[in-house]
DNA sequence: ACAAAAGTGTTTGCATTACACCCATGG
DNA sequence: CCATGGGTGTAATGCAAACACTTTTGT
């Protein structure tokens, strides 16, 4: 028997991916479509974030992950459960209550919203059968719902946790050099770093691993490779009470 | 018309509130109390947060500060939406089924917590319809549903969130002392820290305003008081990206 | 005068910031 | 050999941590 779906609650996801070419935080996306069967107008064309209502039997964190890999294929991926969004006028554009009609949910939704961090070459979009797409975050197409606010929010909380949790590797790439840590955190929070400075401060941490191994297909110089053991961060790892207000 | 209740979708309000004479901190809780109609045997006795379902024309923020209001009479209190609980067997415990049936609302209700945080002598208990009542965060008294979970998670999102923002003032007298704002820090992260650093750190910030008053009625030499300006801390305050992983 | 809590300074080390040039490699 | 990005060192500053005694007041 299939499981329940309750009709008024849901979870949206919005998953993060980094692309270390293009030194550009993304969103991945999913298109929604609708024409109108008589006419063939389009109803409803543009983007929203992928997202599920939740069965009877199952809890947000599950209803999350479910979502994830129906979308990616990949399950084990960080996961953030940051804000629940439930204004009532959230789903009541035109095109929200169309779409709504079309798919028998509830106008007066409660959605949970998580964030998800992916490493972008794990994810295969070309056999995608949902046409998602990644999008830069600073640069995102039309959105249903309130998906935009939700991104935003979303990134915000990002860009504060990214600063005290070591997050920032579920972004790249098992071997990195650090200047694709440094790339990185520069595309995330909008800042210049000194490279010099930032360097010594990430070699110095212990979880920070050099590898017998450089960049190979570059056209320059090639860098040093890294990777970032969870178990040293883990064991060395320390609460600090630093009062900074 | 009164408006309808959506039953399986609730606020939960963690109400925190700082007792400077005694230093702790406390969490207020209402007593949930259930007699057999027939055989007046005790069905249920033990404590629960104020909480409300959310009305189909109300935001999730208005649900929880309509659930304050009537729980203390105050409003534009300090207010944090910190985490949706929707575990399926939060609520499936005997009591709370006995409970649940009682009040007519839905088995599989997905609660979305705040906490507050509130000048412990603003509030009159006296006269409280409620039977609400203060009980230390670390000692708390038998709790219904998930509310032990909810209480702790949003301990840990405090002592959190006031090591990088002013919060710990709302939780203090407008008038206070150095000493009370180190006791309060103290109490909430269970630390002990240094009272030479600590004022120094304090009185060197500009928003920490000394007052032409000490206080009165003590039995010791009375302390300095000062207050805290919201007003200089938004003015001067400015984002620093300090990584710190 | 005594008890209790308020208040006060200095030193040391560490982390952050600012800053400019050489090096290694692939093409 | 040259263009590109990788990689390197030092000095100044500010903040945090450690640490013990004197002062003020009310009783």
């Amino acid at each position: 028997m299939k499981p329940q779906k309750i009709k008024n609650i849901s979870v949206d996801c919005v998953v993060f991916g980094y692309n270390t070419l293009e030194k550009t935080l993304n969103v991945l996306l999913i298109k929604r479509y609708l024409e109108s069967a008589t006419t063939a107008e389009v109803l409803v064309d543009d983007y929203v974030l992928t997202g599920y209502h939740i069965n009877e039997d199952e809890t947000l964190d599950d209803t999350a992950t479910r979502a994830l890999k129906e979308l990616t294929g990949l399950s084990s991926l960080y996961k953030k459960q940051f804000k629940a969004f439930g204004s009532p006028d959230r789903l009541l554009n035109d095109k929200d209550q169309i779409w709504i009609k079309n798919e028998g949910f509830n106008s007066r939704t409660v959605t949970i919203a998580y964030y998800f961090l992916i490493k972008t070459e794990a994810v295969n979009l070309k056999e995608n059968k949902y046409s998602a797409k990644w999008f830069p975050v600073n640069n995102l197409p039309e959105l249903g719902f309130d998906h935009e606010a939700i991104i935003l929010e979303a990134y915000e909380d990002l860009k504060i946790k990214c600063l005290s949790e070591p997050i920032i590797f579920e972004l790249l790439p098992n071997k990195f050099t650090i200047n694709d840590v440094q790339d990185l955190y520069q595309s995330i929070l909008g800042i210049e770093i000194d490279n010099r400075n930032f360097r010594r401060k990430l070699i110095n941490k212990k979880y920070i691993i050099p590898l017998d191994e450089k960049q190979v297909g570059v056209s320059k110089k090639p860098a040093q490779l890294y990777m970032f053991s969870k178990d040293v961060y883990d064991k060395i790892f320390e609460k600090n009470y630093l009062i900074s207000i």
